[in-house]
DNA sequence: CGCGCGCTCGGG
DNA sequence: CCGAGCGCGCGA
């Protein structure tokens, strides 16, 4: 017999099929250790045979097979995903498998225990020590046989053993990521808004389910009660977080609800417990996958749910190759399964809302908050005139009166701003004035290199000008404040504040956002500074006022879907607020406040917000109505990657030429950002109609075999920079 | 990806 | 004439 096998070697060069001799016990999916070269490497095997075509003399044989095999469904996603991004199938398959599996750092855990054979057992005076051991194994049935020998001495133990009155067994043992954690397993009584949507899930005939609930109506109830009825009909689960949400309250909670039956994958784990709890999946113990976006590989079959909570979030996108889209993996499951995927968010993003609209998706709403608490209420201050009454500081009159208030009351407070220095759009403090490309209509951003405001979309250069060409305003600024300047205003304002600042600069570790948010939790702050961290995650009860420091920041962020992350997170942020008895209150601080995203966020106006928005991307040709592709060419060496855009770009060009048609834009250009990391980064941006001419452009980008240079595509990145 | 083969270039 | 350097193709 014959396996064809894939080596796990991540390089175009050897993403092809090998065939090995090999017997009866080698099967589809197996990883296989085979001779490679003059080395051994690990495969996989795609199929097995009975005849091969390659030379008799070149064949060698399979060495041993390893570990538990890639499921069928595995490999059907596999060759999906390998061909949608043209990875070699090395890097796709890989996805599937832990790392510390492949590599073989870590291996299962075994600990001996000593169990009392039947054996006659008749113990001297002078042999205490086997006595106790004995009655003690008696009594408790068996013992770990490191712990018997710390107390009982590693000669009493021996001795028993010779005498053939105890037997040692191996035992598996599956390291806990959460000993010691417990909770109580409340199944709450769902509202009739939650049994709905529960109903609606169950009986819809749509294979995707959004249930769009405003913040703290209750999503997750309903993901726990779908999960734990389908686990009832002998089915497994898939339940998909954004890894900021993967917090231990959170995992606490899900296994005080499902308790062993639940395995969790994400990055905060040893590679032990990581490997330990994939393995569970895999052996069918454990039937709930919980992860971040990597979870969506979760080795379960027989799935019958799969569930992606705050499904706007940017971090189910793929940052490396394959770069593929959770959903769309997740939907490729829930088809092979026959099982319903369910997308949850208090904020859909535009396109999957236009989609469940559209009818692709059933829509489900949650539209009251669980206990009928009033969502805080939001005051937007115009910052213009704190601007014209010379108020410098990053604190409005409203905002600083408020502040003291709450403070004085003995609550506390989160001031939030945008990422410190991310953002260069130049805003007119006189009016609000911001400059948009007249092409594409999104904010320029400034690039202080050459002096000039660049469109990121169509690559247009404006020049800057001295003064805003609205009100003719001297007081033309780049939108932000760092956090450090904010805490430095706030201890002048309120010295006897305690506060507590949350960045990128302060936080780190995996570890240092959390242990902030629980030093700000458990009281030991009265005021919490931060960027996009504070957002997510974390109830805090003692907060009743939320200050937005400077709204405009990521409103004005050169990108289409600025509008649509500045409400998500307006409503994030607002959402912090008032989750207690007391009402709560937010101050969204900004330079445009006849703004309309603004205004519907700060209504909590979804449906106005969306009608909105969706029309200006009709109109203006953004997605869901086209697709931003971008092809990025980094290489360090400045004339080698200029060939090979050139190169690519000519290729492309070839496309546009006889699609023409399928292109609403087509241009090649630097990257905004011209070096990072020593890498020179040249694009060829495209606005496509057609998602068919897409894979041709894939195709040209894996043709692309300059070891020195890199190519990829990205569809709809997050930024552009 | 890692390796070895063979071609080329430069020094002696 | 010989040794070091690199590009290329192979691996079953």
């Amino acid at each position: 017999m014959y396996a064809e096998v894939i080596v796990d070697i991540a390089h175009s060069d050897v993403d092809k099929i090998f065939d090995y001799r090999c017997d009866e016990t080698v099967a589809r999916g197996m990883r296989v250790v085979v001779p490679f070269g003059r080395g051994v490497t690990t495969g996989f095997v795609m199929r097995v045979k009975g005849e091969t075509d390659v030379p008799p003399e070149k064949i060698r044989a399979v060495l041993r097979t390893e570990g538990a095999p890639l499921t069928e469904e595995a490999l059907m996603l596999a060759d999906v995903i390998t061909g949608r991004y043209r990875v070699p199938m090395a890097l796709t398959l890989r996805l599937f498998l832990p790392a510390e599996m492949r590599t073989g750092k870590t291996s299962e855990r075994y600990k001996t225990v000593c169990v009392p054979t039947d054996a006659e057992a008749s113990f001297s005076d002078r042999a205490p020590r086997q006595s106790a051991l004995y009655a003690f194994l008696k009594e408790r049935g068996e013992g770990d046989a490191a712990y018997l020998r710390e107390n009982f001495g590693d000669a009493a133990l021996k001795s028993l053993e010779k005498k053939g009155l105890i037997r040692t067994e191996k035992r598996r043992v599956f390291r806990d990521p959460y000993t010691g954690v417990s909770g109580e397993n409340v199944a709450r009584e769902l509202t009739p808004a939650q049994q709905n949507a529960v109903d609606v899930v169950k009986n819809c005939d749509r294979d995707v389910i959004l249930i769009h609930g405003v913040t703290g109506s209750g999503k997750t109830e309903v993901y726990l009660r779908l999960i734990a009825d389908i686990l009832e009909e002998g089915k497994t689960a898939i339940f998909l977080v954004p890894e900021i949400s993967l917090t231990p309250q959170m995992l606490s909670q899900l296994r005080a609800r499902f308790g062993s039956r639940a395995a969790i994958l994400h990055s905060g784990l040893s590679a032990g417990e990581r490997f330990d709890e994939w393995m569970r999946l895999r052996e069918g113990t454990a039937r709930i996958a919980i992860g971040a976006r990597s979870a969506v590989f979760a080795p379960v079959e027989n799935v019958g749910l799969i569930v992606i909570d705050e499904e706007h979030d940017g971090s189910y996108v793929s940052e490396s190759s394959p770069r593929y889209v959770t959903f769309d993996v997740a939907r490729l499951r829930a088809r092979y399964n026959h099982c319903k995927l369910v997308l949850g968010s208090a904020t859909p993003s535009v396109e999957t809302y236009h989609r469940a609209r559209e009818g692709e998706f059933a829509l489900v709403k949650l539209p009251e908050r669980i206990n009928a608490r009033p969502m805080p209420e939001v005051h937007i201050v115009d910052m213009r005139r704190e601007v014209r009454r010379g108020n410098a500081t990053a604190f409005s009159a409203a905002l600083r009166e408020r502040l003291k208030t709450c403070l004085d009351k003995g609550n506390q407070a989160i001031l939030f701003l945008n990422r410190r220095g991310y953002s260069q759009t130049v805003i007119c403090r006189d009016c609000g004035y911001v400059a948009v490309c007249e092409n594409c209509d999104v904010s320029l951003t400034y690039h202080s290199d050459e002096n000039v405001l660049k469109c990121h979309y169509c690559g247009a250069n404006y020049k800057m000008p001295p003064a805003c060409p609205q009100c003719g305003g001297k007081h033309l600024g780049y939108v932000g404040t760092g956090t450090q300047r904010v805490v430095t205003e706030l201890r002048k304002l309120y010295p006897a504040a305690r506060i507590l600042r949350m960045d990128v600069d302060t936080t780190s570790g995996k570890e240092g956002h959390y242990r902030i948010l629980k030093q700000f939790a458990s009281r030991e702050a009265d005021i919490l500074v931060g960027t996009q961290m504070v957002a997510k995650g974390h109830d805090f009860p003692g907060v009743t006022l939320v200050g937005i420091l400077d709204a405009d920041m990521s409103l004005h962020f050169s990108d289409y879907r600025s509008g649509e992350r500045t409400f998500q997170l307006v409503t994030q942020v607002a959402g912090r607020s008032g989750r207690a008895q007391e009402p709560g209150e937010v101050v969204l601080q900004t330079y445009d406040p006849e703004n309309y995203i603004l205004r519907f966020a700060a209504n909590y106006d979804y449906e106005g917000f969306y009608a909105h928005e969706i029309s200006m991307r009709a109109a203006t040709m953004f997605p869901p109505f086209a697709k931003i592709v971008r092809v990025m060419v980094t290489g360090e060496e400045e004339k080698a990657t200029l060939a090979v855009l050139k190169d690519v770009y000519e290729k492309l060009q070839a496309i546009y030429a006889e699609h023409a048609e399928a292109f609403l834009f087509f241009n090649r250009m630097h990257a905004p950002i011209k070096r990072i990391q020593n890498k020179f980064r040249y694009q060829v941006l495209m606005r496509l109609v057609d998602s068919a001419v897409l894979r041709e452009v894939y195709a040209v980008c894996a043709a692309q075999k300059n070891k020195d240079v890199l190519v990829y595509v990205e569809e709809n990145p997050a930024n552009l920079s």
